[in-house]
DNA sequence: GGTGCGGTTCACGCGGTCTTGAACTATATG
DNA sequence: CATATAGTTCAAGACCGCGTGAACCGCACC
């Protein structure tokens, strides 16, 4: 379950070093956190990941991986891999305190954005591989012979018909970006004086 | 109880080649039902569902269960439940052949407004129960005291994120419907005496 | 060197989803 | 009524993705 990081000293020996309650959650974080979860795993991605990001955005300044694991219940490679995940989509960004020789990690602001992105890159790819498909079936009715020329017409238009919701895809991913730059910028960090920066 | 007649259009493209040349899919149509299949799976149904609704589209007229089962290599359980999910949703018809006892089925051709339908449902109640944990959460730290007034506007950016994310959800939804209502015109078959009603 | 700890990797197992296949109902036919 | 065939339901099991936890790596400090 837990554990692993208690495994060497004593519970009690707790360092005061770093974390100031070694506690769970507090019921508000434990929701909104589970609220980012539901969101990022509802567009695809592992709910964990969400639920990372989100304990990073909330608590802004920067955790260290066996905070988040035992702040969210996790074990400790299952931490590893989510932040390498999110590390990787820059979503999350590694920092190093000064005389401090472990890493800790915040929250980058435009979770958003890298979402609309590896959400655009996989439905682009999706899309064309599927219009690819369309077309080689295509291909194959008609140098087959002796396929109903109504069957062509109907494969032909479950082609239009790909291109079309491909169309309506690329538009809401546009029209999703823009509106979120919006937000960025009554989202981003920072100084809380800046506001309606962008 | 629900189905309708197969007033069946021009009988001399039904017994052409539709008798029960009950062979295996043409290679063209096995590669135009996968992709139906992707797509539907890719839009959170099961593939299955996309591939029963792609053959029923792809023959243009209605077949058994039987049928299905045998061409598509699914289970007489499995289809039935498949059947009865389309069905559902609108985008299969049952219909009866007059003087025959099974049912046949026939697909609707506005599978993408379906689709559109459910994906809107799903989304709008996903969305909501989302913004629901946000403002819940805020509520709860109001109320705990002690929270500090820097994380309290977090989560306060966190709802409005949400409340962005879903304008651009719903536009997406509407153009997407829109968009796809020219499809329908050019998609709606024409080939054979279909009685259109809805 | 050795010990401790942060960090990574990966085989295994748990949990959830989809499919199967058999039991069962319903309906027609002789 | 017996038989056959269409259709439904559901428990059992196949399948798959995710997280776990142990083994492992590497660095710091003694």
């Amino acid at each position: 379950m837990k554990g692993y990081l208690w495994t060497g000293g004593d519970p009690g020996s707790q360092k005061s070093l770093a974390p100031p309650q070694t506690g769970r959650l507090a019921p508000w974080e434990a929701i909104a956190v589970e609220a980012v979860g539901n969101v990022i795993e509802f567009w695809g991605f592992k709910r964990n990941q969400g639920r990372v990001w989100g304990l990073l955005y909330l608590r802004g300044e920067p955790l260290t991986a066996g905070e988040i694991e035992r702040e969210l219940d996790l074990s400790k490679g299952g931490v590893s891999m989510l932040l390498r995940d999110l590390e990787h989509w820059g979503v999350i960004q590694r920092v190093r305190v000064p005389q401090d020789t472990v890493w800790r990690y915040a929250a980058e602001t435009d979770l958003v954005r890298m979402v609309t992105h590896v959400v655009e890159e996989r439905e682009a790819s999706f899309v064309t591989r599927i219009r690819a498909d369309l077309s080689e079936a295509r291909r194959l009715a008609e140098g087959a012979g002796g396929v109903p020329p109504e069957k062509l017409r109907r494969l032909e238009r479950m082609a239009v018909l790909a291109e079309h919701v491909e169309r309506a895809l690329r538009l809401f991913i546009k029209t999703s970006r823009l509106d979120v730059g919006g937000v960025l910028g009554a989202f981003r960090d920072g100084a809380l004086a800046r506001k309606g920066e962008r």
